[in-house]
DNA sequence: TTCGGTACTCAGTGCCACACAGTACCACTA
DNA sequence: TAGTGGTACTGTGTGGCACTGAGTACCGAA
């Protein structure tokens, strides 16, 4: 699927709020595991730009390890304004699907 | 509900797109029919700027008509290519949600 | 020793919603 | 007849975000 760039605004973010939520993880694997969920076209570059604003936001906590294959990974794991933050990010979602499906069936 | 500006990027411009779809209209009333829906924060200057940009790219077939209340009124309808692009957006705004959902229940 | 996979950084670009100020037409009213 | 408020469109500028692309660096295997 392609041109999903400007609907993913804002939305992006929010999955990988929920990726770092659900387990402590790095910046490559959660670009893996977008790229699995069907976000193929996002890159390495991108990801790492949403964890360096999340970290200057303060919502993450980062943690430096060595690898073993590779450069040392940065582990991220979301604290209480992180968790605060995921939660609002579902409800504004929530909020907009609603209004969509509104829309969509001539509400 | 605040801070969807982000989230709204792309999406905005396709509920226009429906709107202007289901029925001729202009700027003003759609942007009524925003905040209605739920898109309370939506004011004048944000829709025109769409409009004109879907005009721009050749989406929308335009008439101007005296108002009887008010400055003429751009009315906007959808030509093919406007059909086409609704009907992208559509399949794009599934595209994101499926995967959002599948995101939110750890898929 | 070169290649490919892993892993992070950073400067720059383009698009979009949005803010804000301006123009203008009309009806009502004091 | 001046003022107010609702209707209606225009245009410039701003900020945030995804994305690009080039760079650095570590490692194992061919």
């Amino acid at each position: 699927m392609d041109g999903l760039t400007e609907m993913l605004k804002g939305t992006l973010e929010g999955c990988v709020l929920e990726i770092i939520g659900s387990e402590e993880t790095y910046g490559y694997a959660i670009t893996r595991r977008l790229n699995e969920l069907g976000f193929a076209d996002v890159v390495e570059g991108t990801v790492y730009t949403i964890l360096l604003r999340l970290e200057k936001n303060g919502l993450v906590q980062v943690t430096k390890r060595p690898s073993g294959q590779g450069p040392p990974r940065k582990f991220y794991a979301l604290n209480d304004a992180g968790r605060a933050e995921l939660a609002t990010f579902w409800a504004k979602w929530e909020y907009i699907t609603s209004r969509l499906d509104k829309l969509k069936e001539g509400g």
